[in-house]
RNA sequence: GGGUCGUUAGCUCAGCUGGUAGAGCAGGUGACUCUUAAUCACAAGGUCGAGGGUUCGACUCCCCCACGACCCA
């Protein structure tokens, strides 16, 4: 039996590397077992020492530096803006002020020997706080040596402003609701280790608070999709993540182990066969917004888990999917971002309507100059793949080599948003036909700033030519592709039940995020992207 | 998988053809009652990613490994 050489999986890891794992647990959750300094403690350990003196100073006043609660009268966004109103009300008079009890985490600290200004921020916004010793008293005023920056602090006071003109709380209570044990960041230079702000995400939101924007976008724009959808009369419907059978797009699928079953299963690389199964069954228009895995390279346009919407509508084409897809997307982006033209990586986008469209061999023609409609002959293209500088292996068939071109040759000018349509059979086993050429298909991709954002296409619903196209990827894959899909039995048995004319859409939602952000990277729109484990 | 670059104080970065490590911020002590990159003074902080090699001597040169970034496949 293969793998018995390899290593042994985890989920069949035995109570013995079990224990010993946790017995060398990581070494900062070891130091926090212990307020003695170990003997090789160095200047980190000494400035959490710092911090866990100051804590317990907090409980030694008998304030508890680990609070459980603190209701709060405004978001110090609200605040700001409440304040400004009050100013607006009543203009040129001065000493106005509107109470407030405000709750955040210290960003900045100026103490300045009878008084003293802290920056507080929430998800809202930054407030700056003034303590006095007079209005604060001289004990109170005393514990503010030992906030630190990135403590959490309630306050309560009059807002105000400064003579400098600042808004400002003017404290009369305040309390400390979370003490922070690990030190500060760079005050401005920020966290600038990308690998930190990957794998500690924590730690780059707090020290690099544009990137809370970033999400933000990110998250208003699915929202935006998802309203959008609704509107539409689309229904929202969640399908597997573990899949007998891996399918849906050509793509080599993570297998994971169900252990009740003993069975392995692949996590899905697309929700299609699903989504399809659904439209059989009765629904006509639904989506899903949801989690696929590919089991490939990782780079700055593909992580191995990665997000998509899916769309399927009923007694509908390519045609109109593509005239619905160009709407849609550009009320998402126009709604995500505010405009219509937005910069990305130094380029302006306009997604102003219409959009391009040119068809996929016209677009090689016109790009890469040369003609690979004419030859449906594997040697043909791949000779003329080279003859323009595209690599091509031996496993590659007619499709593959398409594909490549396009991705070399046409795909770096698609700068500003472009249709191509009607891709070659080989590469599309689940589109039907074009009408009147059986070696195309009715299949379209959107593309923005260069990047593919979508994939769409007349859903297959012949029963017949569907086990034929399984049959063909079949043949790939004895030639060596391993991407090549999966027959699924019972997927052709749904189509046997009937499925209506189809159209369906995918989105790469973190390829649009990135669009909507400017940003170079996909790692940059994913929360918690993949790295590799650090053993 | 291949190539190039990177990894130095808690953070951001300097460190020349090899002579044994420096700044700003954070942290510590002190001064200061409207500051906002607060300021001033003093003191402290390092297994230079890990391992090996060359050398009288290595942050620096060579090899290898780990992690990351970019480019290519």
């Amino acid at each position: 039996m293969p793998g018995l050489s390899k290593k042994v999986p985890a989920y069949r890891k035995t109570a013995e590397q079990i224990a010993a794992a946790v017995a060398v647990a990581p070494k900062h959750a070891a130091a926090a077992q212990s307020d003695e300094p170990d003997e090789e403690g160095g200047a980190e350990h000494e400035l959490r020492q710092n911090r866990i003196r100051k804590m317990e100073r907090f409980r030694e006043r008998g304030d508890e530096p680990f609070k459980y609660k603190f209701g709060r009268s405004h978001l110090i966004g609200q605040a700001r803006a409440d304040f400004e109103q009050v100013e607006k009300q009543y203009p040129g008079e001065e000493h106005l002020e509107l109470p407030a009890r405000l709750a955040g985490r210290i960003t900045a600290k100026r103490i300045q020997g009878k008084s003293a200004f802290l920056d507080i921020r929430d998800d809202t916004g930054r407030i700056q706080i003034f303590f006095g010793e007079q209005q604060i008293g001289a004990d109170s005023y005393e514990a503010l040596r030992d906030l630190d920056m990135g403590d959490f602090l309630g306050v309560e006071g009059p807002v105000r402003r400064t003579r400098r003109g600042e808004i400002t709380v003017f404290a009369v209570r305040c309390e400390i609701l979370t003490k922070a044990l690990r030190p500060a960041l760079s005050k401005w230079h920020g966290l600038a280790d990308v690998e930190t702000r990957y794998r500690q995400r924590y730690l780059d939101m707090v020290a690099n608070p544009e990137v809370l924007g970033v999400f933000a976008k990110r998250i208003r724009m699915i929202q935006v999709m998802r309203e959008w959808l609704a509107a539409r009369g689309y229904l929202e419907v969640e399908t597997p993540m573990l899949h007998a059978i891996p399918g849906g797009a050509t793509a080599r699928p993570f297998i994971t182990h169900h252990n009740t079953y003993d069975h392995d299963f692949y996590l899905r690389v697309a929700p299609e066969l699903h989504l399809k199964r659904l439209i059989v069954g009765g629904f006509d228009k639904v989506f899903e917004i949801n989690r696929c895995f590919r089991n490939e390279g990782v780079d700055t346009r593909h992580n191995p888990e990665f997000t998509t919407m899916e769309l399927y509508e009923a007694y509908q084409d390519y045609m109109g999917l593509m005239d619905e897809t160009e709407e849609m997307l550009c009320d998402v982006i126009e709604r995500t971002v505010g405009a219509r033209t937005l910069p990305y990586q130094g380029q302006e986008i306009s997604i102003e309507r219409p959009w391009k469209r040119m068809k996929l061999h016209e677009a090689i023609r016109q790009y890469a100059g040369i003609d690979l409609e004419s030859t449906r002959d594997r040697e043909e293209a791949a000779r003329l793949a080279k003859s323009v500088g595209v690599d091509v292996d031996p496993t590659m068939g007619y499709g593959k080599i398409v594909d490549a071109v396009m991705s070399e040759k046409v795909q770096p000018n698609l700068v500003q948003p472009t249709f191509l349509y009607d891709y070659p059979i080989e590469i599309s086993p689940l589109a039907k036909k074009k009408r009147g050429n059986d070696a195309l298909t009715e299949r379209f991709q959107p593309f923005i700033a260069c990047l593919e954002v979508g994939n769409a296409f007349s859903e297959l619903n012949d029963p017949i030519d569907q086990r034929e196209r399984f049959a063909a990827q079949a043949a790939l894959r004895e030639a060596g592709d391993d991407e090549a899909q999966y027959l699924d039995e019972d997927f052709i048995t749904a189509l046997e039940v009937g499925m209506p004319p189809t159209a369906g859409l995918g989105i790469g939602i973190d390829r649009l995020a990135m669009i909507c952000t400017d940003s170079a990277s996909i790692r940059e729109v994913i929360i918690f992207p993949q790295l590799r484990t650090i053993v």
